[in-house]
DNA sequence: CTTGACATTCACCTGTCAGTGACATAGTGC
DNA sequence: GCACTATGTCACTGACAGGTGAATGTCAAG
């Protein structure tokens, strides 16, 4: 038996982030958690004060949310760059590309729409925050010229794809296209260009409707 | 005692109902539904066979999804009869009303995204069928002309609202705007058709971006 | 070595779940 | 009235959930 309250608490807090991605909001629970980290659960009350406040750790210790870097982080390339269409198609692709990467974030945002928790309040002001910051960095890569229809665009849009990013795991078709596919994602890209560029009234350099 | 089996299967289909929209899917069970019919859960094994092929009988007996009729049944008033974005925005505003009034199918779409059930699987199939016809009726509405953006718009779209409707309940802010009041619900009226407007080239009657 | 604090485990409580077997009762044909 | 069938009720099992009190083991200071 190891004595080391520190690690037993790392351990507690990383078999949250074990728990949800191997079983889901659905398997989390204080036992799965003592079980999945081989220490008893009366150490979650005892360290944490309640399963609540573990799940509070766990948001807090995890990457659950992309920073704004992430997604408009680096130049684009070629003669584009101050493209607001160009840039906005790209930041909604990277969101896209992030949150596939993000299993937990997904497990967490597919159950707020069942039953909020502590781990979705802690991702919603993460996120609210994160997002202002990225149109307003949007607007100032896309040469500083604002558009109306950019927050609405990257709103909307950040919804749709959002949303069958979740549904990819359980149901998979959406409107006839597949999304347990890598070509299925790239309609997705090419649907979000495509709309992009003819709202916001920019001609599309390489045209690629769905 | 009443002794009446086909009244009491009805009681049981109701009560699946009944069950989801006071308690949602995470309360949904053989006890509850029994508890909420007044009657034996074993009647549920005797008369279905089972808990999955008594939800599947709820699927056939409910109105989960709404029949094209239902989003472009009537003429559209005024000089913008023929005018494709006119109807695809409408289509996509009822479609929003559609998915508020039936909170089961609000239920079910969110809990879909955690696990698959029966009910959602019926759910799909009706939901994949209506949509090709309801583009196809689009295009008839919208003069003939068919357009190159018109399912890429009405699938993107139809996901962005759908999301934020399942979202509404738990959650309610997007991008800073706030979806448990009506107008919050307005503003996405108005994105839906500056969007619809702007994508598919034709000027706006009454502009109302967001 | 002794003592005491603390990390950790064990055993148990209560409640709910899905599922089943045995029993009670009402209506029907005879 | 009698027997049979179908409807409905009751009581139970085993598994698992969250949560808690007491006991066990380990380490370090004195």
């Amino acid at each position: 038996m190891v004595r080391d309250r520190v690690r037993s608490q790392a351990r507690l807090v990383a078999a949250v982030g074990q728990v949800l991605t191997e079983a889901g909001f659905k398997g989390l629970g204080v036992n799965a958690v003592a079980r999945r980290a081989d220490l008893d659960k009366v150490l979650i009350y005892r360290y944490f004060g309640g399963f609540d406040a573990l799940l509070e750790a766990y948001a807090r210790s995890g990457d659950l949310w992309w920073s704004v870097d992430e997604i408009v982080g680096e130049h684009l390339p070629g003669p584009e760059q101050d493209s607001l269409a160009a840039w906005c198609v790209l930041a909604l692709k990277r969101q896209v590309a992030a949150l596939r990467q993000r299993p937990v974030t997904q497990q967490i945002l597919a159950w707020e729409l069942v039953e909020p928790s502590p781990l979705s309040r802690a991702l919603s002001e993460l996120r609210e925050a994160r997002t202002r910051q990225l149109v307003g960095r949007l607007v100032e890569r896309g040469g500083g010229r604002a558009h109306g229809l950019l927050p609405t665009l990257h709103g909307l849009l950040g919804a749709a794809s959002l949303y069958l990013v979740l549904r990819a795991h359980s149901v998979g078709q959406w409107h006839g296209v597949d999304f347990t596919t890598e070509a299925g994602w790239g309609r997705l890209d090419g649907a979000i260009a495509a709309l992009v560029h003819a709202a916001l009234g920019e001609p599309q350099a390489t045209p690629s409707r769905r």
